[in-house]
DNA sequence: AATCGACCTGTCAATACATACATGTTCAGG
DNA sequence: CCTGAACATGTATGTATTGACAGGTCGATT
């Protein structure tokens, strides 16, 4: 059902149009419930049926705005508050990180490294979502959540420069 | 295909009994790949028709020990060092802290404070086993990965304290 | 000897999800 | 006017995953 409330959310956030929403899955959510525009425009189908969501505009090309209704938003806030989180995880690059130790010492390395380059960018990305949030007139209400991702990707980044650091000097290097 | 790769991983690790396999997914793998043994069984006899892995004992209660071969060793490090990393995720978790800042200040907090119990929790059970991992008489290639696992907790655990602390004035505290 | 709980392996039906297919629209540049 | 790229919305088919069903086994306790 967590697809479900990822779009009730993001409409919660602002009306948008199923492309809309497909960036910001993309964009924002493919770190927490990535999702793609073949699943999301069924499910507004299905939301609109239950009366969670309206089309509130047409615009160029056909599009639709989609609002969260106020059934809608009692809907999102019973489950953020009141259902039990399931805290199992799907994240494949997770499971890469998990089974790393079975590589030897030069392909570990390299898969280290492609990883470390990915998080670089990572944190780039996301101080870039923090400048611009910080320029904004009115305080954000997620730049909280800005800075968590900020100091996860930090962690993982000086992990893999310490993994990198210890195998540097070679696996019998005692 | 990561399901595949996470059996044959945990079977690179040492022989294990299905039962075994679903027990290890559920203890360590529950946060980077969560399986069912409903997944697991059948998985099991499509790597074994795939001759990536082979029964190797049988023990009781009709329990079948399966290991890795060395087909599926080659499948395995392939797959680790050379094919792209699919980076997306799909957290549950992630999504309600993602939507959270929609709540009003006092579900904010209702819903940080059982956060922060359940991370308390799993802190408190990776650190046991990092203290079993130290008293272990060989190191243990796995060692890194615990750590990691540590310190991305701890960052969750003190940003939820932050946001609780932030919010404990009151919305509308000066 | 009966019973209970943990052990252990499977299957099935329904839902979720990915990939590919399919179609039409607006705009900018040549 | 033509063309290509980005916009925008859908559907179809196959695979992945869940939740429920199902049944057999072993050991300990009574």
């Amino acid at each position: 059902m967590s697809l479900r409330y990822a779009v009730l959310g993001l409409l919660a956030r602002r009306p948008s149009t199923g492309y809309e929403l497909t960036q910001t899955f993309d964009r924002s959510l493919r770190t927490s419930w990535h999702a793609r525009h073949s699943q999301i425009y069924p499910e507004l189908a299905k939301l609109e049926d239950a009366d969670l969501v309206e089309v509130v505009g047409h615009g160029a090309r056909r599009s639709k705005t989609y609002a969260i209704t106020d059934a809608g938003r009692a809907e999102l806030r019973q489950w953020l508050v009141e259902a039990e989180p399931d805290r199992s995880q799907r994240s494949e690059s997770g499971l890469r990180l998990f089974l790393t130790p079975l590589l030897d010492p030069a392909d570990r390395q390299a898969t280290y490294q492609r990883d470390l380059v990915h998080v670089d960018q990572e944190l780039a990305s996301l101080q870039e979502v923090r400048a611009e949030v910080r320029a904004a007139p009115e305080p954000e209400a997620f730049a909280p959540q800005v800075e968590l991702g900020i100091r996860i990707n930090t962690v993982l980044r000086d992990w893999l420069r310490e993994q990198l650091q210890a195998s540097a000097g070679g696996p019998g290097h005692d």
